[in-house]
DNA sequence: TAGTCCAGTAAACATGTGTTCACTCGGATA
DNA sequence: TATCCGAGTGAACACATGTTTACTGGACTA
């Protein structure tokens, strides 16, 4: 039941007294809905601009003091969903990796993670493939940048320590496109089913563990 | 520029003569549309009835003649995306699979597959992860039956004997994901760049490569 | 041949849509 | 203190949307 809510906007939230302070907060208060309603389920590319204005408490016209368009206003979004995925790998660096099981270990953080940001990772596991060209290839390039630092990090951990720079570019790029796929997955899982969730978790185990024994024996040329 | 055609729908192509044969016709004339729309980038869940029914030569209300609504459509296209898929494992199988290279040809066969389906495979990579959840769950389910069927070709192939049933099938979903996943990069390639195409065929194939190389030193437990 | 059925029509409905415009009114600045 | 700037307003616009309703006319069938 989506309320209306004909609030000023003004009086909402802590005042911000500050102006370019307003403009940010105004700016997320439009991000934050688009977001929500695309976790409801709901395209992209099928959200309207009111629709967002309405559910950020803010007249139509508003929208247009911060961002030219809704395909602007999607670029964010990817954006949004780039740092996040930066900071995925900021904190599996941090914590490294336990010698033990360590592939699973790392699905169930990844797991965690996934959950812990469905709203972003919903986005970007569902405008990935289709939907708006612009925002389709945005994200693409968000996905190659973040294989490129994966294989980066690899080198620096000393896995996989035989393979050519490419073909560990092109082993990350594998292993990016089966998480967004898993995200999807995990998204997807029905609450309270640990069995499924379990399922699911060991498919997705298994799968790296393929990919990754693949890589171990992959000789150039 | 989307042209509106107002014509009187009746006179259109070969007349049907039979009552049902019309019907299939008309049915088929909503669905190609869709289609269409989806290929020229447009998101299924931006599609709207009227617009739908407007290109199809058709007006509005016929619509409701057919499906109950835009989501009746979506599992519709859905189905056509998993006849597609079944016929292409249906010529993989009569095809057979050359010894030499076997991978890089089957890549291409794939390729050239999408491109001349590319709608339905711009329809199956855009809303396999996102918009509505029943089509995206019901493009799961039929990736799931294509994994098998894959899966049980591999087996009567003998491709992989060592391998018990639920590790194969595993593996076909980690295929069948990284397939489509090419799928959407295949439909975006720009035309005319064939460095980039080949570029595209080369890190396909080895990722193939990778899955494959993994699966035949994947041990069980 | 008379009668039924039903795919497609035409029109109307209540809403929802993107974009524009002149406006206000409070923080920033000189 | 007086001025300016610009984020947010409110109203209006010209359409597009989904759905319903009574209808027409040709293919079927008894």
């Amino acid at each position: 039941m989506a309320t209306s809510k004909p609030k000023p906007a003004k009086a909402d939230a802590a005042s911000p007294s500050s102006r370019v302070e307003l403009k940010e907060r105004t700016r997320l208060r439009l991000i934050e809905p688009a977001l929500t309603l695309i976790g409801q389920g709901r395209g992209y590319s099928s959200l309207s601009l009111r629709e967002i204005t309405r559910e950020a408490g803010v007249v139509p016209a508003a929208f247009y003091r911060h961002f030219r368009d809704l395909d602007e206003l999607g670029l964010a979004l990817v954006e949004m969903g780039g740092v996040t995925l930066r900071h995925l790998l900021r904190e599996a660096r941090r914590d490294g990796l336990s010698p033990t099981d360590m592939l699973r270990t790392s699905v169930l953080i990844y797991k965690r993670y996934v959950e812990e940001r469905s709203l972003v990772f919903r986005f970007l596991a569902g405008e990935r493939g289709g939907g708006s060209p612009v925002i389709r290839q945005a994200i693409r390039t968000e996905e190659s940048h973040f294989a490129s630092e994966m294989a980066q990090d690899l080198r620096a951990l000393g896995t996989l320590p035989d393979l050519s720079s490419p073909a560990l570019h092109m082993i990350c790029g594998l292993v990016v496109t089966t998480m967004l796929n898993a995200a999807s997955d995990i998204l997807d899982l029905p609450k309270g089913r640990p069995k499924q969730e379990q399922e699911l978790v060991d498919n997705f185990v298994h799968q790296f563990r393929v990919v990754f024994l693949g890589a171990r024996f992959w000789r150039e040329r």
